[in-house]
DNA sequence: ATAGCAAATGCGTTTCATTCGCAATAAAAT
DNA sequence: ATTTTATTGCGAATGAAACGCATTTGCTAT
């Protein structure tokens, strides 16, 4: 509807060509409140009723990904690759070892750390990336007896 | 040699079988300044002209993890899982992006943090998993022309 | 609009780390 | 020493992701 909006023309503006498949793609991430598999966007496309290859939307997520429209993460014990629309706001992620579900966290408490470390170690410091694990409000009581592993 | 050196101990008190190759692997692993693939520690017992199957390197890795005597450690942008001996030390990785040595950091700044987003969230936090990305002082004149993504 | 070119797609194939099945072997228990 | 049980080797299977190539589509410059 929109032609104006964000997503297809960001598309464009990155220098990758604007098709339907990745503006639905980008659309679909920008809509959902988790990160999602190559395979979920896929099987989402499937039931939109947009015909696609698994193959293409690899594709479309690792081209997106390069371009920073999206970003791709690899959370521990989960050995698929995640990609979120890229909101542009440096985050970090709460995992919950009872459902899997994932929460941003706005806040980072490395700040400054970073400097101190540089400092430290001669290093010069590119980013860093923090997940903490545990179990959200809904999971919490059965995480009495069965207590996953994180690492 | 020496019977009652911590390795092959460790091991038996685990409630593993102790053989040549898990303490021979576990010796590796603690030998080692940097975390080892699976093919890695299998590449070496070869030189040290120890035959071994690389399935049993990997069976015996991921029995050595399950009962804590090593770490599994996967950071972003290797596709493969990283073994360190488990020094029983809460540490985090500082990763060079030019030459990918990894480097432990054992200061943690995220003890109270923890604490606050618990309160924050409702969450039962149970860890937390925290990877800074750079350059090392050897790989940083490099670095300027050729900065590599971290995700 | 139209032609021409570069980029994107589909579909099948391939790669590569890791896992598995099962028979043979070695370690612990008796 | 004999039995019991875990470990190993080897090859085959898995599964996410990458790839090759012929076909199609989006973009650009007429
Ligand atoms: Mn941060
Ligand atoms: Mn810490
Ligand atoms: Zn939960
Ligand atoms: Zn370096």
């Amino acid at each position: 509807m929109d032609k104006s909006s964000g997503i297809a023309n960001d598309i464009g503006r990155s220098g990758l060509k604007r098709t339907k498949h990745r503006t639905v793609i980008l659309e679909i991430l920008e809509k959902s409140d988790q990160p999602m598999t190559a395979e979920q966007i896929f099987l989402k496309m499937g039931q939109e009723g947009i015909a696609v290859s698994l193959s293409t939307v690899y594709r479309a997520v690792e081209s997106l990904a390069q371009k920073k429209l999206v970003t791709a993460l690899e959370i521990s014990g989960s050995n698929k690759t995640l990609f979120e629309y890229n909101r542009k706001i440096h985050r970090h992620y709460l995992v919950c070892l009872g459902c899997r579900k994932i929460r941003a966290i706005a806040h980072c408490p490395l700040k400054d750390y970073e400097e101190d470390l540089a400092a430290e170690t001669d290093y010069l410091i590119s980013g860093h990336k923090l997940v903490i694990y545990g179990y959200c409000p809904d999971c919490r009581k059965n995480a009495a007896m069965t207590p996953k592993e994180w690492s």
